[in-house]
DNA sequence: CCAATTACTTGACATACATCAATCTCATTT
DNA sequence: AAATGAGATTGATGTATGTCAAGTAATTGG
């Protein structure tokens, strides 16, 4: 399983794991394909499993009582995507996740997770250290829009994650930052 | 120490932890106690501990480029309180923590965090799903600033944090809402 | 390769919330 | 008890961003 070789890179990475491990872990991971635009999570289902992108990206949001698309994911290679909220509690999930483009990915359902878990308890560093990470991102991104104009926002974005600006249309990127695609429009047009 | 019951109760249940474990982490945690006011953490300086709140309540903020406090956490009892980022990086924090009374704390160092983790491992579990929740409770905060009114974020938050109200003054909520103490006292004429 | 979407831009106008400044209340300190 | 300062309120005004509407440009699919 060629695909997953990114997937065992980054385990190693935080978390010392054997060559036995690897096996449990390669096993445990379901490679898919999916084609853009084909809603991998709607709202009101249970989101049954995590989401490794090898390659592609995906985009998770809600839809509000006025019918109005919010993202505030957008994930590309070599990142997780899900709904953890759902995906953990196995309840309904609120959001929707859908690929922007063809995607390849590595998935795994919430009871193989568990599992896994057990079997390779070493793994558990990994996702803690993982998840750390992604809390004290999301409060940056918090304070970002909290006491930051669009513009700072913007040009933040602009420098932390430049490959999103050369494969996903402005429209979702003005949702990601908060703002109408007008307003993007304009910021745009001031530099 | 009979301050630290809590501590050992929130990792019990999470995390299957032997009695020998329970001594080590009792060990590894140093009770401590500051008065209101009185800067945990300032701005420039490393982050060197991880705090459990046994009794009280503290905020966590940074100052911007005119001078203006910006609270993004506010945390009481049997919370923990830290600047994560700094702390696990061991670089300079960006941010303030300040106690809003006087508390009772339990403070754990880098060094002897990340030994207490060799040393008992099953915590990882306990952190990885803390960090979890924590990020989840990160995400809704962030969809609310950016997609609903100040007026759905402050009734949110008298639902689910009715505590907050009754030990701290309105103008750190509403920093922490994201809007000016003017604002939130018009919202509150309204209702 | 054309038709149909989807993406993006621009202008006129609306609005939620911020800013600034003046009070008012109440707890804390001396 | 007086003095102080933190917290809370109110009014007048400003501004960033949203909304609505109309258009142009670029992609996608048959």
């Amino acid at each position: 399983m060629a695909e997953d070789h990114k997937l065992l890179y980054y385990f190693r990475k935080w978390a010392p794991i054997t060559e036995n491990d690897e096996a449990i872990i390669s096993n445990a991971f379901e490679p898919m394909t999916i084609r853009k635009k084909n809603e991998l999570l709607v709202a009101g289902e249970v989101c049954h499993y995590l989401y490794f992108i090898t390659k592609g990206c995906m985009r998770s949001f809600y839809i509000d009582t006025k019918g109005v698309e919010h993202i505030y994911q957008i994930r590309m290679d070599n990142n997780w995507i899900s709904d953890l909220e759902s995906f953990f509690s196995q309840t309904p999930s609120k959001y929707h996740i859908e690929p922007l483009e063809d995607s390849h990915l590595l998935r795994i359902s919430h009871e193989r997770f568990e599992q896994l878990l057990v079997e390779v308890p070493r793994l558990e560093r990994y996702f803690r250290i993982l998840f750390q990470k992604a809390y004290v991102n999301a409060l940056h991104r918090l304070n970002g829009t909290m006491w930051e104009t669009a513009l700072d926002r913007y040009n933040e974005m602009l420098k932390e994650q430049p490959e999103v600006f050369q494969r996903v249309p402005l429209i979702y990127i003005a949702s990601y930052l908060g703002i109408t695609p007008e307003s993007l429009s304009r910021i745009r047009r001031q530099k």
